[in-house]
RNA sequence: GACCCCAUCGUCUAGCUAGGUUAGGACACAAGCUUUUCAAGCUUGCAGCGCGGGUUCAAAUCCCGCUGGGGUCGCCA
């Protein structure tokens, strides 16, 4: 039986290094049959918070994994000081006040890594290791090793800043006369700027991408081209269809740079083939806790407004940004545009659009457009010569969805308002 | 510094295991089409095998060295 583990410290946030490891963990023993195991290692008290591990659960749920077991270090501390003891016994550990140190002998450490082949150590630079500490609690690799064995881990899936912890636990497993287990080491995950990840260098939480409004099929799927690739050219793919296809031999060694714009275009893309209604669940929660609607919002008026931008929106908080003028009369608006756009040569004209408009008795994508062209055509301007004031004084932003159907979501009552208001402000 | 890992466009990668490809795709960038703007979409372009030695008829692919990058050296995990 194929069984791999996610052993995170709820010592901070789930953040997307240690999602992608328990992706690969959870793909690879979905591609296997094998089962999943969450262990969480919170033998460090002081650090460690229910909070986190709240928030760790979360994340990794929300990217649509899930576990077989799940265990608590902190409650084996007996199991390990009882096999610190034996050791004891043995002879092959000795005491350092009340700390439990394993003797290191002299040897060449052979580890056979699924995706690096052979790597070779000796264990001569190797100090002695810590099993447990003075406080009692056991130290890091000794409860790790401890639970692979008990929990009779096949693969041990990791990060590869593991690599040099890996001699030192084979020693462990063979004190201990445990089989060890399989690993395979991936590869790191860097910041833009090619060094380690960073606060600095963006967001590290998965719950910080979810706040920025990235869906979880598209960090999944982003996450896991970080260092593998479904083949066949293919960029976007379904958990489900790259478990399929999932290859440890296939990971790449050489660590990879995240991209955030990257992420965005796959973000963009998850938004632009959801259907309308799809993306319009997945916008109340933000627009909630925007409070751009309440519990009485308007289904119909959101899936309108939702199908404007749904392919002008990299993430759902792009999306309320740059559509809050459709649910708050204090929207953002870009200064530049208003100076450049805005001139008092228009007014006229913004007049007599307000004026026609609220004749209207039905105002639609095709009305607005109707009164729009014979206004321009009477006032012998082009389009474009009104298009780009009207968007900015209805919207605040020169860019956006198609004028006409812009207004008619807007609706006549805002139009006409913001028309008037338009040249007040000034 | 010691030990370990790694090396294809700016970035993510396919190709490497079993040497022979016009070195393919994606993001980004640039141009064009479309358009009331921005997107989206479509088309095109730009751009890469780190360097030096081998082995071989033939090397991105195999071997060695160098350089560069990363990781680890905690009674943190």
């Amino acid at each position: 039986m194929i069984r791999v583990r996610f052993a995170p410290s709820p010592t901070g946030y789930l953040h997307i290094g240690g999602a992608r490891t328990a992706l690969f963990n959870w793909m690879y023993a979905k591609a296997q049959g094998g089962q999943c195991i969450l262990r969480i290692e919170d033998t460090d008290r002081e650090r460690s918070k229910e909070e986190f591990l709240e928030e760790i659960l979360t994340s990794m749920k929300w990217l649509g994994m899930d576990w077989d077991e799940m265990y608590r270090q902190s409650d084996r501390f007996d199991i390990y000081r009882q096999y610190a003891t034996k050791l004891l016994e043995e002879g092959k550990a000795y005491k350092d006040g009340a700390a439990i140190i394993l003797k290191i002998e002299k040897q060449e450490v052979k580890i056979y890594d699924l995706i690096r082949g052979e790597i070779v150590f000796d264990t001569e630079t190797i100090k002695d290791q810590v099993l447990m500490k003075s406080d009692g609690s056991p130290t890091y690799s000794f409860a790790c090793v401890m639970d692979d064995a008990l929990m009779e881990i096949s693969h041990v899936i990791r990060g590869e800043d593991h690599i040099s912890n890996t001699p030192k636990q084979i020693m462990i497993y063979q004190a201990l006369g445990f089989k060890v287990p399989k690993f395979a080491h991936l590869p790191l995950i860097l910041g833009e700027d090619g060094g380690r990840l960073s606060k600095r260098t963006g967001a590290v939480a998965v719950s910080d991408y979810k706040k920025q409004g990235f869906l979880p099929q598209a960090l999944v799927n982003y996450l896991m081209l970080l260092g593998w690739s479904p083949g066949n050219n293919q960029e976007m793919i379904t958990l489900k269809a790259a478990v399929k296809k999932f290859s440890i031999k296939k990971i790449n060694k050489a660590a990879a740079v995240f991209s955030l714009e990257k992420l965005k275009w796959l973000n963009s893309q998850y938004i632009k083939q959801m259907s309308v209604s799809e993306v319009v669940n997945v916008s109340i929660p933000f627009l909630r806790e925007a409070k751009y609607i309440d519990d009485n919002y308007d289904r119909k008026r959101l899936e309108n407004i939702v199908q404007l931008y749904k392919s002008r929106t990299p993430t759902l908080a792009d999306f309320l940004e740059r559509a809050d003028y459709f649910f708050v009369d204090d929207f953002s608006v870009d200064e530049g545009a208003k100076d450049k756009h805005l001139t008092e040569d228009k007014k006229e004209a913004f007049q007599k659009l307000g004026q026609q408009i609220e004749e209207q008795a039905r105002f639609d994508v095709k009305v607005s457009e109707q009164v729009f062209r014979a206004l321009v055509e009477e006032s012998g301007m082009s389009a474009s010569e009104l298009v780009h004031p009207v968007r900015v004084a209805l919207t605040g932003k020169d860019v956006g969805p198609g004028l006409f159907e812009m207004m008619a979501a807007l609706g006549k009552e805002k139009v006409v308002q913001r028309l008037r208001a338009a040249f007040l402000k000034r």
